[in-house]
DNA sequence: GGGACACTTCAAATACTATTGAAATATTTC
DNA sequence: GAAATATTTCAATAGTATTTGAAGTGTCCC
């Protein structure tokens, strides 16, 4: 994860809807929401949500697959764990004084739906 | 930590040049390091540089101290640890699986300055 | 106190971001 | 295949952020 990407994954965080969806997304855990679920959640216009997570999707925080006529948004833990990794790197010059690196792994209770399955990162 | 300060964290975070202030401060540790030699060591004019850091300032990121002629910038570690406790809280909705949580606590090596060191937070 | 040094503040120009309403696309159901 | 559902795309507008140059403030040293 170069500079530019952690930018980009911040940029999109930095916003207070994007930042629910996210959140969201993380509670919801590795097989996700309909993007009609989080709207009506957290209640934003349809076109706004499609808006924000494009901007979640292009920073490589989330990833959508069709099922149906939903698309279904998830969060990508291996971009978040990338982002605390980057922030917290090389932390007072690797001094031994206790930092903690965070790694969320979780992992679907969905079995992998292959046919319909094309994830658009 | 509410949503407000974790928005404008992020949004500090989310510049080039401010993220590249910012890890070198982390890097720097706890006694941190006059805004000259960040400017020098990054190649930011004065002004532009001192912008920057009022907003990492106004974001609860980094303190100031005066030194002398020099302001001494430096790190918040705890800022930085309740940010990434906000975006990977209850992550997986609290499931069991791998979910550690960071903790940098570093500790100053200068004693600390008392008469000359109002900290503008 | 006068000059140099280290930074900050101000004002103006330019560029980016978010939101809204209207229209378009893909998928299922009848 | 037409209607309904779920979501995206487009265009316009209003608000926010970044950079630059010029001027200002606080501190040290003679």
């Amino acid at each position: 994860m170069d500079k530019s990407d952690v930018v980009a994954a911040l940029a999109a965080l930095a916003q207070d809807s994007r930042l629910d969806v996210y959140r969201l997304l993380v509670q919801a855990g590795p097989d996700g929401l309909p993007a009609g679920q989080v709207a009506s959640r957290l209640k934003l216009a349809p076109n706004t949500l499609s808006f924000h997570f494009d901007r979640l999707r292009q920073s490589g925080l989330v990833t959508v697959v069709r099922r149906g006529r939903s698309m279904i948004y998830a969060a990508r833990f291996d971009t978040m764990n990338a982002l605390i990794g980057y922030l917290t790197d090389n932390c007072c010059a690797g001094a031994s004084q206790g930092c903690v690196v965070v790694a969320c792994t979780p992992e679907s209770k969905v079995a992998p739906i292959l046919e319909s399955a094309r994830v658009r990162t």
